[in-house]
DNA sequence: CGATAAGTTGAAACTCGTCAAGGTCCGTGG
DNA sequence: CCACGGACCTTGACGAGTTTCAACTTATCG
């Protein structure tokens, strides 16, 4: 019970009260009167497929959360090649505070729907409010942690591995099965064969080798292109080349 | 002038008078009475080149400043594959907060020089002092940038590019030439080719023939199998595979 | 239905990794 | 002082894995 609550206490704003983002996103960290204020500047949309959402060198004025849908963040070389560094499901936070410039393209991969606030807006509440910077670290630390992780896959893994890295970290993510925990998973996959090989530093027809490969193997069934079964999590696990958390072995 | 300010306002430590994380690292963001708090809890410490200072899947009970020298990140693969996630230069900040357990492997690749807190004691600061967060989250957002950057160097480069933005990248963390925006630079190579090749996702004989080709093309000189001079710093970025701010093309 | 975009499959080319030999640097000890 | 040993680096020849190029298939939508 904090001593800030007061008359507003109950006072949570119609369009947050079963927003995924006021219970696991950014907007946890604040309280009534910031949700109140942010939510009268606030804005929703929704977005296709290829739309961009903040141009590489741009400048920024608004944040947003995710509510739904698959985002892919890229970057290019002058002569075409893209890379994708990095992917952000609902319901996090979009958006690079304190720095003018986007250096990174921000896309919607899937339909997409946001909910908006003015760059403005979103740090004045940061100054006055401690707990959304705490969030923001949080979350800017687990992003960090990702992109460590991703760095070993795609300068150490093999085409193979890195397919099957891939799809356990969508199944992860989008495992929209009733059973979590349990051995199997069932999605439809956020990017097509060209964003995924983007994604691993591969090419479309390597990827697609790949994942006819993995079905001939029995390790996933695909229908429909997009749709994937993962019958045995671990058996896929098996095929992303052990993330070893353990030490090298002693000789 | 804060409400704080007290006796101790100029009661700055005398080691941390002339320190470089008190001016560009997260020391900065403390008044005087937090720097003798963190002060008296302090330790310095020298380490050799290979020495490990926190280990994967460790519990890490302490967070340092990286005063001198070069710390890689590193993490492995089960199967004995190494990738290095990241380099470290003074005067940054190394641990991560919030968590109790390590997923990276932090070892000394040059001498090193440390000054190191208790866990707790940075903990605690961190909360009642919200400047350092403030500092700590900018620090990681600029981490986070730095290694989606890289992510387009592993995914994306050829070999030829991948040991050039090495070298660019080196340069300008490290050239101690007197002419810093000058187009020339001049340092030692802080890491063995075998850490640069777990750097770039390469093998060690493969950036032993990248470097003898930039020799050979006059981009570099280098003495010593060390030390490294770049006569023309944009003759360099040349080879480092166009990093386009620019959007792709229109056809 | 035909048109377009996305995905699959095959064959050839090429980059980079693997394996092996030799070279350089440097500290140790005869 | 020089020989020896070991770690690090360089260079070459060969081969595996991935890309490139091209043809073909499948799904989607007017």
């Amino acid at each position: 019970m904090t001593v800030r609550q007061d008359i507003h206490s109950s006072g949570i704003p119609v369009l947050c009260l079963s927003c995924a983002a006021r219970h696991r996103g950014v907007c946890g960290a604040l309280d009534p009167n910031h949700l109140v204020g942010l939510a009268k500047t606030s804005s929703r949309h929704k977005l296709e497929p290829g739309v961009e959402l903040i141009a590489d060198a741009e400048a920024v004025d608004s944040y947003s959360n995710l509510l739904s849908g698959v985002v892919k963040l890229t970057k290019c070389l002058s002569d075409g090649r893209q890379q994708i560094v990095g992917l952000r499901f609902a319901p996090d936070f979009l958006g690079r505070p304190f720095k003018v410039k986007s250096t990174i393209n921000v896309e919607a991969a899937t339909s997409v729907s946001l909910c908006s606030f003015p760059k403005a807006a979103v740090e004045r509440i940061i100054k006055e409010s401690p707990g959304l910077e705490h969030r923001l670290l949080k979350q800017t630390l687990d992003e960090l942690d990702e992109a460590l992780e991703w760095m070993v896959t795609l300068g150490r893994k093999t085409a193979p591995e890195k397919v099957a890295s891939f799809l356990l970290m969508i199944a992860r993510n989008m495992d929209s099965s009733i059973d979590p925990a349990a051995g199997s998973a069932c999605f439809d996959l956020p990017l097509t064969r060209a964003d995924i090989s983007d994604f691993l530093g591969l090419t479309n027809e390597t990827v697609s080798r790949q994942l006819t490969r993995l079905r001939a193997d029995d390790v996933i069934r695909i229908e429909n292109k997009r749709h994937v079964t993962v019958d045995s999590m671990s058996r896929l696990e098996q095929h992303c080349g052990g993330r070893g958390a353990r030490q090298p072995a002693f000789e």
